[in-house]
DNA sequence: TCTTATTTCGTGTACGTACACGAAATTTTC
DNA sequence: GAAAATTTCGTGTACGTACACGAAATAAGA
């Protein structure tokens, strides 16, 4: 325990300078002696100087935006989990100089991307998230704020070829790996359903489909002979769905595993307390109120999830850290773990999922 | 966004009285009229004031000392794990006006834990982490330190009797429930084995016993049927251990599933690797760096383990913030995630464990 | 009424950093 | 060599809160 924290004084005091001189030399700032800054940066070397973050962003009057650009939602979809970290994370950007701003836009949109970027580009904040849908406009939208010394973080999936400071996300691929490990590992069935819920003429090109072949790897390698049958139902149409799933199971009964590779599980989880189907193995995504009902009701098997708050959380800080004072994130893509959820462990993941 | 932040200063503007009043009002210290009282109340009321953090902690030139009383560790067992967490903590405390100290004691010996308390009151902090073990003498340790108006935070597991303000920790009857779940739940064996892991003449009283009660009370509501051998091995006698194990696989070959409650799981995977068996379903508890690799070669199926680092940096901001603003937590009892983790999600979690 | 306690309050300084302003020192120009 | 331009630096104020000190106002005692 050193006996009192250094402060600006005391490697003033040490270099024989004014603090203002250390001051200029600490934001490298120009005006100042190159004796003077060696003097100035030997000083801070051997009192081990660090700076006091409190009193730093109290002087600080800058005043930070951050804005994020993301999928709009609806009720009970995956999106509205990230809209959840994105409110607490503007609890606690309060007391800082910082903002979080929203901009958002339909999915299964291009134009209302592009109009977004429009917006964006007309208010230009000091730093921008993105979850990133369309490929190309992502790399653009990249260039565009490389040119205007905008950093820029991705959360949820990343566009590999598009410059940004840093990524927060699960590695789409694995998570599908470890679904079916999880699924398939113990005893290999002989075929299983794949039900896909997606929009009519929906795009095709995103992260789900890496999940997807995450599995159709695993698949591939360790049980070339298992059966994956594809199903296709709709978001909102149950009465199709049912159709769908009553004639699926009506022609074949002797399949016990399902696997859906968006948030929408709790749509047959639905299916299969109504129809009070036994000895289903089911597996999901995301931590959506009506998915961890569905686990706590033992429908669901497997749920497998993200900590959105947390990479939010640290897309946040790593632009508030650059911003502050010009950090750059020691990892450009953190790959952030995937919980696996079961009905003994869901409880207990509840509030850190709020709140924390 | 309301355009501004709301200072003490308007809020004394607000109200027609000085700054200095407002501040007596908001630590309600004494020499404040009725009347005054209630006018800064509303005032701060009507503009809705929060607290300027960074200023305040700037401003407090008080400091504090929060004192981890924990079970001293060799290299690669589970209070290394405490450890780090703690050192974490401390690099999280730098610049802010707190230092976080540690007074072990052998987990094994009850006088060293007394002689422990007693350093501990020599040199009494203004506030005291505890993974306790022995419960009489830590309800005693909570009875003087209420006295003394010094809070006490649990970890790891918690003596419900004591006078404490907060635990954070997984819940251990519940994370032995689970790994029975896990290890039997698919295709329940006739039999398994516990390999427990304790030293000669040791305490049975500890957090694994609870561990252990899940396990059965699980195994009896649902396999009444299943035999569960237990055998004995010790912490450091590899010969011993081998022959143990030899003498119990010659005696049982069709045992293939395997569960140890502490955290030494890695002897086990070491004996599989060592005689190259095959097919074995192993569960253990806790992320060191052994049972990690464990995993990663698929020795190790299941690893139950806890978040430490969360658990510790919660309990040092409970305290943090009850000694520099007298909040009191939410709630008393944090019953924190178990995660699953396996060969799949293992490589996901090892940053976050270590630094996050 | 005047003095002495006691309550109630305002002012001033400090925390450590950021930055503007202008003074001093140095270099350049004629 | 003096004046002007430029570089280099020190001083002062601000950020919002905490708290000590002492002044003003009120109450109590004679």
């Amino acid at each position: 325990m050193q006996t009192k924290k250094v402060t600006v004084k005391d490697i003033a005091r040490l270099s024989g300078l004014s603090i203002g001189t250390v001051d200029r030399v600490m934001h490298n700032r120009s005006g100042v002696a190159e004796e003077s800054r060696r003097k100035v940066m030997e000083a801070m070397e051997s009192l081990g100087y660090t700076l006091n973050t409190n009193a730093s962003l109290l002087a600080n009057k800058k005043h930070y935006r951050i804005c994020c650009l993301l999928p709009s939602f609806e009720s009970g979809d995956y999106w509205e989990l990230v809209y959840n970290a994105v409110a607490s994370a503007q609890r606690d950007a309060e007391g800082y100089n910082l903002s979080i701003e929203t901009l958002t836009y339909n999915q299964f949109s291009r134009e209302e991307f592009i109009e977004a970027v429009e917006r964006l580009k007309a208010n230009l904040p000091q730093a921008v998230i993105v979850a990133p849908i369309y490929r190309n406009d992502t790399i653009e939208l990249g260039h565009y704020l490389k040119e205007k010394g905008v950093p820029m973080v991705f959360i949820d999936s990343k566009v590999s070829e598009a410059d940004y400071l840093a990524y927060y996300g699960i590695p789409m691929w694995e998570s599908g790996y470890l679904a079916a490990s999880l699924l398939l590992g113990d005893e290999p069935p002989q075929s299983i359903v794949n039900f896909r819920i997606e929009r009519g003429g929906g795009i095709t090109d995103n992260p789900t489909l890496a999940r997807r072949h995450g599995f159709t790897d695993y698949v591939s390698e360790n049980l070339p002979e298992l059966r994956i049958y594809n199903e296709f139902l709709r978001p909102h149409d149950k009465e199709h769905n049912f159709a769908v799933m009553d004639k699926f199971f009506a022609a074949h009964p002797d399949i016990r595993h399902i696997v859906t590779f968006n948030s929408r599980v709790h749509l047959i989880a639905d299916y299969i307390t109504t129809r009070g189907l036994k000895g289903m193995s089911v597996l999901g995504f995301d931590i959506l109120g009506q998915n961890i009902k569905a686990v706590q009701e033992g429908v669901v098997k497997y749920l497998i999830v993200q900590r959105t708050q947390v990479q939010l959380r640290r897309g946040v800080n790593a632009l508030a850290e650059w911003l502050a004072f010009g950090t750059i994130p020691p990892l450009k893509d953190n790959y952030m773990p995937m919980d696996i959820l079961v009905k003994e462990n869901i409880n207990f993941y509840s509030e850190l999922y709020k709140d924390n």
